[in-house]
DNA sequence: ACCAAAATTGCAACAAAGTTGCAATAAATG
DNA sequence: CATTTATTGCAACTTTGTTGCAATTTTGGT
């Protein structure tokens, strides 16, 4: 696998130790267009005995440095996915949405373009607001 | 419970028959100026052997209604809020954020203002956005 | 190339959340 | 008030995620 050695790059710039673990992980989640949820991330790495105990702590240390977020699915679970990587190797954690097939049930990431964006909303009455998701719902590319 | 003959009527105008499970679920709910998991509803009636799977299928026949509406809470599972109703007993389905506090995690359904409401982004790249749904974080009144 | 320290992994057992099938019960209609 | 139809409670089960611990792997210094 020739991404190998940059993926290996990536994870000693987050601080990470390099395993083979979070090198599988990693490339699972670059070939995907769409979020995935644990399952379906244990599934796609059938025959490298990946433990889910492990997987799901791998995850939960990409979401501690920042490379991935999760995002609830519509049927009660989590699906991860990374944030964009620019030429650098760098992770982009600007403001994105969450597009939700409700054909599929696929959830993307779709940058938020500067004519879509939104303005953070105001505070009011008492709450404070700090940061926001703004998640779409309709049909995707592939289903129609 | 004087509040019974009004969710006794509510119910019927929904199409609903009328049950005791559903008047004792629909007043915990309106009880509350938060959203409410599966368990915290059951704590709340405690004392009236209400069974898990019978409130499972209550919400559900209340979603299916369009009585309530449920969210994603920061820790995997559905917190279930009712729509607004207006003072003829009306659902009012209208587009509102989320507010998550991030220190108290409970989650709060605000309406948005005109000021702050959020213009349906387009469709884009083969996207068609049908609904959307905004969430917001920061923290509550109860919690500074 | 090898060693020691520290982090990561796999396994087994467990806990929590949600579902299914079915028999018993309750609500609405005439 | 009897019949039909929907709702409820229970037991068993599935799925998802967690904990503790021993074994393994990675890294940095020699």
């Amino acid at each position: 696998m020739i991404r190998n050695e940059q993926y290996h790059q990536f994870l000693r710039q987050c601080g990470l130790k390099v395993t083979s673990t979070r090198l599988l992980v990693l490339d699972v989640l670059m070939s995907s267009s769409t979020a995935l949820s644990h399952g379906d991330i244990l599934g796609k790495t059938r025959g490298s005995r990946l433990d889910k105990v492990t997987l799901y702590r791998t995850l939960d240390t990409f979401i501690r440095h920042g490379i991935v977020h999760k995002v609830a699915s519509e049927d009660r679970n989590w699906l991860y996915a990374l944030h964009p990587i620019d030429r650098n190797n760098s992770v982009v954690r600007g403001d994105h949405a969450h597009f939700i097939c409700d054909h599929c049930e696929r959830i993307y990431c779709l940058p938020l373009q500067t004519r879509n964006s939104m303005p953070a909303p105001e505070s009011e009455e008492g709450f404070i607001v700090r940061a926001h998701e703004f998640r779409l719902h309709g049909i995707c590319p592939q289903c129609h």
